[in-house]
DNA sequence: AGCTAAAAGTGACCTAAATCACTTTTCAAG
DNA sequence: CTTGAAAAGTGATTTAGGTCACTTTTAGCT
C-alpha cells in the first residue's frame, strides 16, 4: 500500500509541492478499493460516494439510451480521475455507469473529504483547480472534434492522441466513444 | 466602475467568502475592457493574454473549419467566464475566435495574475476549482447530448435549459452550437 | 489443444441530416 | 418611412453514416 500511496503523492506533486505533514494529512482522507474486470464502480440510480483515482487498471464511464445503446463518456486508466462528477458533486443518485475493462485499483475520495483537504491545504485546492481546468480544456477539444470533424478523422485523431488506449480497448467501444457505429468504424482505413 | 467590481465580488462570494482585504488584493489584479458588437476579444493566431469575466454583453467562441464553416464552442454572457482556455493556459497563439454579439464589458485576468491570487488567497483557488469543476460537468453533459440525442431533441433541451439565450442569439448560431445545419434547425417543431 | 463467446469485418439497404438553390421575413441604418 | 442586408423558411437532391443480417477472426477458458 505504501508504494501505491507514493504514486498518488507523485501525482499531486507533478502539479503542486507538499510537505510531509501535508501529505500525511491528505493521504489519510483516501480509501483503497479493488475491483475485478466487469465489476461496477458506479451504477445508475446508486449513490456516488466517491471520486476515484486509478492506481492501475482501466474503466469506462458510459450511459445507456432508451434503445439500450451504450455511449462512452470517458475511458480512464492509471493516473486518471473518474466519477459521475455531476451526481457526486450534488450528492445525487448516479446518472451513468462506470465499470472495469480490466482488474483495477482505486483510491477513493469522498466529497466531504475532498472539501476538507482543499480548504485545509491550499496546495490541494490548487491541484484540483489545475486538474479541473485541464479536464475542461480536453472536453472543449472533444466537443470541437464532435462538431467539426467527420467520424473518420475523429478516429485518426484519437489514434494519434491515445495510441495506448486503442490497444487496450475493443474497437466497438472506441466506436461508441467517437459516436460512430461499430460497423462504420470497421470500414475506416485499416 | 465601483458597481462593476462589486458585481465581480458578488460573483466570487456566491462560492467563497472573502475579507475586504482579500477582495482589495484580488480586484487589483483585474483590468477593465469594453468592446462593441462585432469586435473581437480573441483571434486565431493572436496572443491570448487574458481570461475574461463578462460584466455585461454576449459573446460567441467559435472555430472556423477548412470550408469556412463556423462551429460554436460556447456562448457566454453576464457572469460567465470566457477565453481560449487552451491557448491561455499554455500561453500559445489563439486557436479560436471570440467576438461580441452585443456591446460588451469585461474584467480581464492574466495567467500570471490568476496564479498569483490563487496561491496568495486560498479562497480564490477554491473558487476557480469549483467553477472549473462545474464547467467540466456542463461539458460532459454537452458531450453526452451530442452522443445520445438527435439534433431535434438537443434543440428542445437547449430551449429548456437556456431560454434567455435563444432570445438573444440568431437561430443560425444556435444551429452551429448544436452541430446542425441552419436549414435543418429551421425545419424543427416551429 | 479445443471450444465458446466476444469482437471484427462486410454486403445490402435505409434514413437523418447536409447541401444547394431559391423565396420570404425581419431588422437596422440612413 | 424606405431600403439593403441579414436571418429565416422551404423544396429538391445528395450523402455520411446507421441498421440489419450474416461471416470470419480473435481471445479467454477449461
Amino acid at each position: 500500500m505504501k508504494e501505491k500511496l507514493h504514486l498518488l503523492r507523485q501525482h499531486f506533486e507533478e502539479i503542486v509541492s507538499l510537505t510531509d505533514d501535508e501529505w500525511d494529512f491528505i493521504q489519510s482522507h483516501f480509501e483503497f478499493k479493488s475491483l475485478k474486470k466487469h465489476q461496477f464502480l458506479i451504477q445508475v440510480g446508486q449513490p456516488v460516494a466517491f471520486e476515484y483515482w486509478i492506481i492501475k487498471g482501466l474503466v469506462k464511464a458510459y450511459s445507456i439510451d432508451e434503445k439500450g445503446k451504450e455511449h462512452i463518456l470517458q475511458f480512464a486508466m492509471e493516473n486518471y480521475w473518474v466519477s459521475d462528477h455531476c451526481a457526486f458533486q450534488h450528492q445525487e443518485p448516479g446518472t451513468i455507469f462506470v465499470d472495469c475493462l480490466e482488474d483495477s485499483e482505486f483510491f477513493c475520495l469522498s466529497l466531504e473529504n475532498r472539501e476538507k483537504i482543499c480548504f485545509e491545504v491550499p496546495a490541494v485546492a490548487n491541484f484540483f483547480r489545475i486538474k479541473s481546468n485541464n479536464g475542461y480544456i480536453n472536453l472543449q477539444q472533444r466537443i470541437l472534434s464532435l462538431l467539426t470533424m467527420t467520424a473518420e478523422s475523429r478516429y485518426e485523431y484519437l489514434l494519434n492522441k491515445l495510441p495506448k488506449l486503442i490497444q487496450r480497448v475493443p474497437k466497438k467501444l472506441i466506436a461508441s466513444y467517437l459516436g460512430v457505429s461499430r460497423e462504420t468504424l470497421s470500414r475506416f482505413n485499416s
